[in-house]
Parts: C-alpha cells; structure tokens; sequence
DNA sequence: CGCAACCGCGTACAACGTACCCAGTGGAGG
DNA sequence: CCTCCACTGGGTACGTTGTACGCGGTTGCG
C-alpha cells in the first residue's frame, strides 16, 4: 500500500536515487525486446532472451522494469515515438491528417507485432499522449470533443483495418514460426475452398476483386484514405456547402 | 505433409469417422472456456481449468482441438455469432447499421476479454464469414467492394473505439486479477496527475468534458453512431445532393 | 570510515502448453 | 457370435515461461 501509486508504470520512475550507477536503462531494455520481436516476433521476446540480447542476468531486467506486461506497454509506446507528428496541427488539417495515416501504417509495416499486443486497459504513456495532443489539435477548432473523437476513432478504424489486412496478406509468417509456404498452405487452401464453395459471394468479391494489381499497395492505401477524408470533410460544418 | 490442410483450424473435422463415441465436442469445449474467460478472464481459462470445468482430463481437449491458440480462434468465432444479422441486408441501410453496431457493442460489453484477443492473421470461421455475407451485402448495392471495406472499417473503427473507452472507465477489473478499488488507485491517480500538470490540454479536454453525464451510455454511443452513419451517407453517390 | 541502500544475477518454483503412452472400448468384418 | 483395432479418455512427464527470493559485492552519503 506504500507504493500503491507506482502500479503504474509511467508514475513509477526508472530508478531509485540511491545507490550504485545502473549497468543497463529502461530504454535500452526496451530497444533490445524491439529489436527481437521484430526479428522473431513478440513472443520471442522473452526475459532471458531479452537479458541475453543486452548481455545480462534475466532478474537483472526486474531492477528496471516491474513485470513483463509493463515491459510490452513500454515496446508499444516506444513505437508510438516513431509516428512523427511534429509540427502539427499546422492549419491544414487534410494534410496533417494524411502524414499522420502514413506514419502510422509505415510503423506498423516495420513493427507488425504490434498488431497482437492490443490490451484492453489502455496505458497512457509519453509518446501515446503527445500523439492525443498532436491529433486532437487538428481538428479542434472545427468540431466539438466528442465528435473529434469519433472522427479519429474512424480514422484509425480504416487504418488499421487496411494495415491488418496488408500485413496478412503480404506476409507476416515471423509470428508463431510460420514459413511462408506453410501459411500459403494453410490460408490459400482454405481461402480457394470457400470461393469454390460459392457459398460466399462479398467474401469472394473481396478476395477476387478488391485488390486492384495495377495500383502500388502505397496508391491503394491513399486512396480509400481520400474516401475517408472526404467523410471527415463532410462531417466539419465550416466545409460543408449546404446547410 | 499428409494432413497439410489439417494446419487449419477450419478445414479440420471434429472427429474421425471410426471408433467410440466422443464424450464431449468442441462446442461444449468452447463454450466451457468461454464461461470462464467471462468469469475470470480469458488468461485464466488455461487447458486445466477448461477440462475441469467440463469433468474431463486436460489431455482430453487434444482429441478436439488441436491447441489452445485455436481453441482461441473457436471462442471468437463463437462470440462472433451472438451478432445477430439475419434479415440483412434489410433495405435500409441505416437501420441495418445500427443494429449491426449496437450488438457488436452489446456482444463486446458482455465478453470484453474479447479485446485482448485479435490475432494479427485473420481467422475467417463460419460466424465471421456469415457477418462478412451479411454486412458487405448492406452497402454492396450503393459503393464498389474496396469502397464499401473502408467504410466498414470506419464504422468498426467506431464501435470498437467507444466500446473500448466503455470497457475500460465502466471497469473491466477482471483481466489480470485487478480489483475495482486496485484499478482506480492505478489510473484514477495516473489520469488526475496529468490533467493537474496542465500539459495535456486535450487529454484534459477529453476525460473532463468528452463524458456527458446527462446522457446513458447507449444514448452517448447512438449520437456518436448517428455522426458516423451521416459520414457514410456523405459517401454514397445515390444519397448524395449535390454532384 | 562505516553502513545502508543499492547493484547484478544464480537458484528455485509454480504454472503453463503439450508430447507420449497406456489400458479400455465399441463398432465393423468375418 | 467373436475378433480386432482404431479409437477413446486421461495420467505422467518435459521443456519453457514469468518471477520470488536471497546472495555477495559496490557505492555514495553522513
């Protein structure tokens, strides 16, 4: 009960001030389980892999990190960090809008594994409010709180939607050991099954026909984003033409 | 190799055709665990626990499910099917939507281990497809297919950001074993923190002014859907005025 | 100069998923 | 009818995980 508010993670700071000079540091830590779960995915991030990476004890990681969940709220804010959002919101919301999504979808390509590491508390940390700070200013002088909210919750909503389905599908086989032939033989297989079946016609129409082969992934990306800016477009009273 | 297309959860039969009968199947199974994940959340349903809940030995569940990673596919899939959606596409779209989005919500509320539990490859069982069929069947008349999958995404993107934001200030204590009074002396402490420190304006903004106590959470979440959906009208061509 | 507070970390343990093996069983072939 | 064997449920055991505990050494403050 006497350090009931370091719970917490981000209240709870990295070291006590006494003491001998640390050999390690959260950040380096956190780097090194990054660095593998991009190799090998998340679930090879484990602590003793983790101290081997940096060269320590396991136990060494819990003088600096509580548990191993903190440590995977500390990996995705880490990540968070990389979405650049610097100088916005700079007037135009479009754009900012835009550079965001594409931070976004770009960070999640080099780091796929944060696709499985949702929790259902949310967690708060550094770099995840400044990103609040930053894409809430955006369209804060056009629509109330609540709305704002919604409208970003939509535009995550299609980025996320659009990057899950392009990691599939381009391949993240890193999770769980599967070789790419492996999960070709597993998903194709199915996949063909249920088209062949004909018992499922908008799966089929999906699968056959929304991938449009003359487009970049990149130009497909940005133009369901297009559609969905033009929604929030049309959302925002001071662009809406009638009414 | 011989079983190749066994790898899939899906395209493998429950039982072969020779031999005793089953005392148990897949469904009880399934259904075991999910009582417990409700109860306890989903990490305590562990192989054990399920097959003591059912009266089994744990090496029984083998001889139905593969692994507890697809016994996990099983349980979404499952909940899955609490969605209603027979009678879709109706004819009017609004009316779909909204039914759609508030048993996602209601399903959501009921099972919120659901959250923890996305996988980052897509799954694809029988419940899923059919919500598939159903939903894209409801805009499939108005928008071209690669359309109408982002402006699903949207309105998921939606839902699931409400019912998250729900899950977690209504109190999903059960998740790791945190206590209603553990979990507010953990964020209630972190949040007020912030908003004192006066550096997060619209993190501020947004736990103090985003929550309107006049309104029930339904009648929060069925504005917030009532924006969304005037998005999507925004979208469709025959719905459009002007152009 | 002492000494308490910190360090890194080796050992140990409980809990997990699950491979392997066993004795028992009941439906198909004679 | 009997025989057989593919199947059953499940006990035992193994490797791996997160992490509690305690050790001997180190360091900076009084």
């Amino acid at each position: 009960m006497a350090d009931a508010e370091y719970v917490n993670i981000w209240m709870r700071p990295e070291r006590p001030a006494r003491g001998p000079k640390p050999a390690y540091s959260r950040a380096q830590i956190t780097e090194a389980a990054i660095r593998i779960a991009d190799a090998e995915g998340v679930e090879a991030a484990t602590m003793r892999r983790i101290a081997a990476e940096i060269g320590a004890g396991a136990m060494s990681l819990y003088r600096y990190v509580p548990s191993r969940d903190n440590l995977v709220e500390l990996m995705a804010d880490r990540l968070m960090g990389e979405i650049d959002v610097t100088g916005m919101p700079s007037g135009d919301w479009r754009a900012d809008l835009t550079r965001y999504a594409d931070e976004w979808r770009a960070m999640w390509l080099r780091h796929p594994w944060i696709a499985g590491v949702q929790r259902s508390l949310p967690s708060f940390g550094p770099n995840q409010l400044l990103l609040i700070e930053r894409l809430m200013g955006v369209l804060d002088a056009f629509v109330p709180i609540d709305e704002n909210l919604g409208l970003m919750a939509m535009l995550n909503g299609y980025v996320e939607g659009s990057v899950r389905e392009e990691i599939s599908s381009a391949g993240e086989f890193r999770r769980s050991g599967l070789s790419e032939s492996e999960w070709m033989a597993r998903s194709g297989a199915y996949i063909d099954q249920l088209v062949k079946s004909g018992d499922y016609p908008m799966f089929t129409k999906i699968v056959t026909e929304a991938r449009q082969p003359h487009l970049s992934r990149d130009e497909q990306f940005r133009h369901g984003l297009g559609r969905v800016l033009d929604c929030i477009a049309a959302a925002l009273p001071a662009h809406r033409e009638g009414l």
